[in-house]
DNA sequence: CTTTAGTGTTCTCTCCTGCTTTACACTAAC
DNA sequence: GTTAGTGTAAAGCAGGAGAGAACACTAAAG
């Protein structure tokens, strides 16, 4: 019922962008699928649609994933990242100039005013992908926690460089030093913040697409909790 | 023509464990969808299949990708992670104790002998994803790089927190510096060497789920080019 | 015990659509 | 010209997507 304008009939576009970018005839394809030609022609236009085997089949021969079959390809895909980075590899750009390497003094940073100070660490956004690094001020008070718990979709990964910073993922404490490492599924409420005196840095990558089974489901706003 | 044995209808079952997951009757998931609830019910036995529509909105209604749909689910979900992480939350078990914190002198290196060193940031091995801490040892010869060009699925991201690393992503060369990042699609042929007469040590994560279009791919093994 | 509302399932039947086949229009090479 | 390649159009069959009713079961109310 409730669907949009038939969303899902993008697959057919996607499905001719994918097979012209490896360069692939229709009959070709047909056959390794195993359908007609034809078919396929039409299904590339939207006039018919594949069997879920069928579809199966051509993601594989494809080599794409299937949600990638169903994602807008009006919207250019990622950031033309990939672009520069072939570019950069066919040695037509230095690796800076691709956005391969980000030097320290050009992070973009993403000043959140209230809060640590995020620096991404990639030249674009990632999609679905934030590789950064955070600097906790030292904390007004430095007693409570003062950010809310939070949870979102994904998995988070952290590495502590410099200072001490406090953690509560769930209801668990504990105190990150130097080196110390956490990993956690962010679905699971969580908190950090700088109890000491001194700055702390981490490096932290959060991954939307390494979600756990359990916590696959939409949504990708931050929500407060409590 | 072609495939192994009915690989997708494993979708059946997977749609009847996403759906039992969110505690929705067939009746409910059948309203939503726009079909009938029986066709549920065979879908999920194998005994009959959804057309491109109804699939792509099932996935929907149950939030679930659509390449999760076609996973294997007979094999459990990462490596129980998710369970001791969910005792973590409930207060059961310490963050230590349930993986979620790894201390700087518990990481489990894996030693690869020869080249750089690699210790795991995560308690277990993460399913897709690779968060380490490299070090690179001083070049036995300063000059040329020693290690072949290496090139697999997925996207790496690194920031370099000690030293300097000499850097090759396909044609391109570079040294970075404390602080520098960098990012690219794993495709791309590089390598990283140690010039210097210092240490150096990086932050790495690998996520092969973040492939780029691109190099979407099969195979995960590293294979040496050159 | 009976009723009621909920669950998932098993039928039978219809009609839609996935798919094949054959034929057409076009281009590039020989 | 022929030949081989491309993508497309039209006609037709048949398998299966899907509907709808009835069945068997459970748990809570009356």
């Amino acid at each position: 019922m409730s669907e949009e304008l038939q969303e899902w009939r993008k697959c057919g576009e996607n499905i001719r962008i994918a097979r012209e970018g490896v360069e692939m005839s229709v009959r070709e394809l047909a056959r390794r699928v195993g359908v007609s030609a034809s078919h396929i022609s039409q299904v590339e236009r939207g006039l018919a649609s594949f069997s879920v085997p069928a579809l199966y089949n051509v993601a594989s021969e494809l080599g794409i994933s299937m949600d990638s079959l169903f994602e807008d390809p009006s919207q250019p895909k990622s950031q033309s990242n990939a672009e520069d980075e072939q570019k950069a590899a066919d040695g037509q750009l230095s690796l800076d100039d691709a956005g391969i390497v980000l030097r320290k003094d050009r992070r973009p940073s993403l000043d959140l005013t209230k809060g640590p100070t995020w620096e991404r660490l990639t030249s674009r956004p990632e999609n679905g992908s934030e590789f950064i690094e955070v600097i906790y001020e030292p904390g007004i008070d430095g007693a409570n926690p003062p950010s809310d718990l939070v949870q979102h979709t994904g998995r988070e990964y952290g590495i502590i460089i410099e200072g001490e910073l406090s953690v509560q993922v769930g209801m668990g404490f504990t105190l990150l030093k130097p080196g110390d490492s956490i990993s956690f599924d962010c679905s699971i409420p969580h908190r950090f913040w700088n109890a000491t005196s001194a700055p702390v840095r981490a490096i932290w990558f959060i991954s939307e697409l390494a979600a756990s089974e359990a916590s696959h489901r939409q949504g990708s706003e931050y929500l407060h909790v409590y």
